[in-house]
DNA sequence: AAATTAAGTCAGTCTTATTGACATAATTGA
DNA sequence: TCAATTATGTCAATAAGACTGACTTAATTT
């Protein structure tokens, strides 16, 4: 039950330390995502379908092909999630009028009550974590965070907002 | 595309600092991730696989319930999996002693080696982001991934290595 | 002796994801 | 202009990982 500590091993520090914080990764990215699995299933969704939602809701008039790149799922995995959040309304398409192939994907009103009712609650949680850690923990945490994240995406993700 | 800023809303930086956070969370689980389910499947196995592995190796000796205490699935979930790596002779179980019904886990040798295979890639991975960021920001991105895990939850995390 | 706990099993279902093969429409490049 | 490429969508088959519900067995507790 209790870890396993190898004694006079001159590494076991830097094991430790690197194993803790797989296991914080792990724990928190499961709590994060349990309460609004539980929220989804009451409208017959799932984990996918709120990550479609909180992306174009991020980025209104995404491309489908943007949209993928950022699951880094398969298009038929994609097509059957905006599928049918296009039937019921909460997402809709319109197409590009500078390159009529694409099509520009955005929330309606009801997509943007569901993603922020689902939202809520995760940023509720950080916020939490945030102001009891405190502003230079919070720094650090973005600093980590980044740096595990595969170089060609950091880009992706917006700049830090400005302070004052 | 670019994320819609709306000016002179006050609330503009809270939210958009919260829903940084999120994107952080969700893009290094996402790369965190990717690696290890790229060698599993040469194995046939897959993410849930990994997990048992990982946590078993961590815990040895650790029951069944406590494994599923921790990854928080059924009983019937955990079965499958565990199951194949019991009769792939990666983990073994014996009886505990004091009380019979319970069965302790380990892994085998072939476990073991699997285990490192893995998680050395993790490891690297934070490793490298840990260098980057300092002492500092390593102990921000502690602080708050704590604070994100349900409370319940916070005991089972080991503490914090002493350093010297 | 009865109740509870730990583990395991059978059966059926659902969501999310995959690979592979094509189809259509629009745009780009030679 | 015509061929190649790109963006999107669709059909079909398959697999992993999870679920609910119902039950069994063995061991321990009350």
């Amino acid at each position: 039950m209790t870890p396993s500590k190898t004694r006079a091993n001159p590494l076991f520090l830097r094991d430790e330390e690197l194993r803790q914080a797989m296991e914080l990764l792990f724990y928190a990215y499961r709590d994060f995502i349990a309460e609004p699995d539980a929220m989804l299933a009451k409208y017959g969704f799932g984990r996918a379908h709120h990550r479609v939602i909180y992306f174009v809701g991020r980025n209104p008039g995404i491309t489908v092909s943007r949209l993928l790149a950022i699951l880094k799922i398969t298009k038929q995995s994609l097509s059957r999630v905006l599928g049918q959040l296009l039937r019921e309304d909460f997402i809709v398409q319109r197409t590009d009028r500078v390159d009529r192939r694409r099509r520009l994907l955005s929330l309606t009103a009801k997509g943007e009550e569901l993603e922020r009712l689902l939202t809520d609650r995760q940023a509720k949680r950080i916020a939490r974590a945030y102001r009891q850690a405190g502003a230079e923990a919070v720094e650090g945490f973005r600093t980590v965070l980044r740096g595990i994240i595969n170089e060609d995406d950091r880009g992706r993700l917006a700049a830090r907002p400005e302070r004052g």
